[in-house]
DNA sequence: CATATTTAAGAGTATTATATCTTAAATATA
DNA sequence: TATATTTAAGATATAATACTCTTAAATATG
């Protein structure tokens, strides 16, 4: 449902929350701590910076901090920057004419779902994901080792 | 959310659940019907047909039909042979190791949301997106243009 | 000011999903 | 039995996403 690059954008996302927000943390280590490519978190993270989710900042010392506090930073507003809005808008057979005057067979109990998965995702702050339990997994379930024989992209 | 070949195919049964169901339809005839590639449409009515969800029939007068009743054949059953079932299982967050004895930050509300969506998936049959509304779309807004300018894929 | 460190930006490659084409197999009917 | 029709299967092409690399820009510190 949601992309890698967003999946690794909240969890780099819910990493820094619960981190000391007033220093810059280095990529590198987040790519580490995350067994994600330097690489690619890079891209992910500079998407972030560039919606105002992020600060980041140049050179030694530097790297990327939250821009607000945890409590006000939504899952919803991650998905939205590195995603896109497609999926709290469209409609679930992907008719563009689907709406209130014209709708699809799925429409009512498509929007009603949707809905939920809107408020659900609203509501949810990274500083409540930062509160649950630590992402990190160890080394034989690495998210990408797994992520690449269990998800399809 | 779900795949553009499962949004096909999704529309193609429902459509076959509003015609005839004795006779074999002509797939070319749907795929106009429908505003999708005859030879795309015809890749994912050979999935549905591998799964046994339709039957097809060579030859003149040949197409595919419904291999059971409407009301007996489910949303997500077409969601299942095409997409597979990762929607209705993964963690949000991608991470194999999730589940109740080790849950991520977003299980619990992730888990409840997701049974909502597996029992609308599995409550609609196609009888019930039959007797909706019509999927097929004036020219101007057909599906094809359209979802290329508004879907990401 | 020179060097090392770190993110930014853009280009390049790889993989997966989408879409098309070609040939084969089945079958109706002339 | 020959031909036309239709789906099946496999090959190919294109587009999107995932991922990597290189160079540039910013900045701390010796």
């Amino acid at each position: 449902m949601l992309s890698k690059s967003c999946i690794n954008g909240l969890r780099a996302s819910i990493l820094l929350a619960q981190k000391e927000q007033d220093e810059f943390i280095n990529i590198q280590k987040i790519s580490s701590e995350l067994n994600v490519s330097f690489y690619f978190l890079t891209k992910i993270l500079q998407q972030l910076t560039s919606s105002g989710i992020l600060e980041s900042y140049k050179g030694p010392n530097g790297g990327v901090k939250l821009a607000q506090n945890p409590g006000e930073i939504t899952f919803r507003d991650i998905v939205i920057s590195i995603d896109g809005d497609h999926l709290l808008k469209e409609c679930i057979l992907g008719l563009p004419g689907c709406g209130i005057e014209k709708p699809c067979p799925m429409h009512e109990k498509w929007t009603a779902l949707r809905g939920n998965l809107q408020r659900l995702m609203e509501d949810v702050t990274l500083k409540d994901l930062a509160n649950g339990n630590d992402l990190r997994l160890s080394d034989e379930i690495s998210p990408f080792k797994s992520i690449n024989l269990n998800i399809r992209n």
